[in-house]
DNA sequence: GTTATCATTGTTACCGGTAACATTATTACA
DNA sequence: TGTAATAATGTTACCGGTAACAATGATAAC
């Protein structure tokens, strides 16, 4: 029990306390072993019976490296993001490297509140979670120097690295798909005002894939913003003939509305997948489960994680042999096609 | 375009070229009006024009005011976690404070590790999930004087402040209207090694109840690791009768296990709710929309969050002449019932 | 025994801000 | 007109570490 104000046990005490200098103090911490293995044992029982613990401000005043890795999300409350954070983070982990993490709520206004905010901290690093950024945005990233890494789309200009798949080409495969069963009035549903996610890309891979079989892709629903939930999937799925009567098939910007849709059809005693078919976006759990299960497109968030933290890792840590990481890392997606599609006769 | 190594800019760069001492630029960028509104506009121009941005870390050791607000949660894969990070995030901002954010994965020797990592940041308070740390974790807390915060459990011996509900009442609650409906052979779906999360307190809460009752609560099921999810449910319901085989009625740890376990019983055709009953805890989204629709207890995780960030706000906001926050805060909970249970003939 | 080499520890300066107090310019008022 | 009060700015010291280099002592090589 100390001083009753703010913890004041600083370095130089341990350093007194034991009879040596700040620097020896500072030494003994790191695993480097420029201290002799004595002098190291006595510090580090001081430095637990104190209960001395580290100031990182200092430190990285000092040195010049946050320790600090800048991760940008839409939304925390989507799977995909926390599987990706949850493995960037244990990653990242080992290295001492720590995310900070920051909320877009899916608006390019408050995404360059953040970066300005987040670079304040001095990141050794920024991971931007989709394309479609203020210029005010590229601005400051540029010109802080820090390196960014941009996931999930694969920009057309990036600014740094980029680690996902495109978007466009995905929704444009799995349009093909619902086509080669047969399908032809296929409906679109996403939200609206979704130029600045994925649904966007994915919107016009749908289009390109439509009209490229001679089909016509008129067949748009947007409803709601972003993310889309179950109870917006319900909502249009009870309403869906008054969006476009001859629908026989919707592929939906995520699962999480086309479980509502099939919950609301369902209701309505509409078949899925007879009277029609219903494909997502994201292999969330749900869709597994449903009934009928959900044909989807599946890929990996983890991956994406894993693949940024290495890539981090390489280009950032110092002594690291391995050349840099390549610029851009393509994820594998695969199609999924289950029970809410079937071949049309 | 400055110097291609490292951004430079700092605030002496900008004092110099506004002609004026660093300290003037310092006040000019802080909104306490210490400066004249001719110079502070010379000098926001200067930083806007030089890209100066400030450097926290130096601040933080200067003030000694990190800006940070630990917090720990099991997963961030979780819609209340979620829901309440958002919260406490959206509340926090405008006072310029950040979450630092740290995920156990349901294990105390993790939180341990990441208490201490964390208070190497020096946070003005520290947010935890819930009750049952180490002792060392305590020592640590109590040690660094950081006002701790305690969510969702009301824990018996609080650290510092405690926000949220008794999970073992609540559980409680939930069963008895599950008796009160007519379910007599009620089994109780956990995770095993549910000794750190709300699990074990909700059921002992349901043995509670039931033993209150009159009744047995020897129907104990214990499945996977937490988080349990919709997998780890539809398992067990596939397999219940291998369990216990005359169950009526199940109460699930969260409603992720009980949609799994609805999932499964209508495969094999066991009718819910007519031959068993099935309630979870929670309220996610998909339990809204689920056939039947899940009896379940609700909560507002968002409302844990402003709480808990007003009541930071309150404590180490200076100059902040409301009083204290109060040491404990219950949140609201209240019991859906839905289709997935009935009344017994 | 002398000198080169290496392991260990110490010294000094500085990272980039802010607190606290000092100073100067301006205004108010008797 | 003189003096007190107030506003605006400057000075100095320091926050708690680490980089870079210097110094010391021990060991090895000749």
């Amino acid at each position: 029990m100390q001083n009753s104000k703010k913890n004041p046990v600083t370095m130089e005490d341990v350093a007194q306390a034991a009879g040596v200098s700040r620097m020896t103090v500072s030494r003994a911490l790191r695993k480097d072993g420029l201290v002799s293995d004595k002098t190291r044992d006595r510090i580090l029982k001081l430095v637990e019976k104190m209960n001395y613990v580290p100031d990182q401000a200092a430190g990285s005043l000092s040195s010049q490296r946050s320790g600090f890795i800048a991760t940008l999300v839409p939304s925390i409350n989507n799977v995909h993001y926390a599987e990706m954070i949850q493995a960037l983070t244990e990653t990242l982990e080992s290295t001492g490297l720590q995310i900070l993490l920051g909320y877009t709520e899916y608006s390019s206004q408050r995404e360059e509140a953040l970066v300005e905010s987040l670079l304040t901290r001095r990141p050794e690093a920024i991971v931007l979670p989709y394309d479609g950024h203020t210029r005010r945005t590229i601005k400051l990233l540029k010109q802080s120097q820090v390196p960014v890494f941009q996931l999930w789309e694969m920009p057309d200009k990036p600014i740094g690295y980029s680690i996902g798949f495109s978007n466009h080409d995905v929704a444009y495969n799995m349009t093909q798909e619902l086509i080669a069963l047969g399908y032809k009035n296929i409906a679109f549903l996403c939200e609206t005002n979704d130029e600045w996610t994925r649904g966007a890309a994915r919107r016009s891979g749908f289009k390109a894939a439509m009209e490229n079989a001679g089909l016509s892709a008129h067949r748009l629903i947007r409803f709601g913003t972003p993310p889309m939930s179950i109870k917006d999937g319900h909502f249009v799925g009870k309403n869906l003939k008054q969006y476009y009567d001859d629908i026989d098939c919707v592929f939906c910007v995520s699962d999480a509305p086309a479980f509502g849709v099939i919950a609301a059809l369902k209701q309505q005693g509409v078949s899925v997948p007879e009277d029609i078919g219903i494909a997502g976006f994201g292999d969330f759990e749900v869709s597994r489960y449903s009934v009928p299960d959900i044909s989807t497109v599946k890929f990996s968030a983890r991956e994406v994680g894993r693949v940024t933290a290495e890539s981090i890792v390489s280009l950032i840590e110092p002594g690291n042999k391995s050349r840099k990481p390549v610029k851009r890392y393509q994820i594998e997606v695969e199609n999924c096609m289950r029970g809410s599609t079937s071949r049309r006769r």
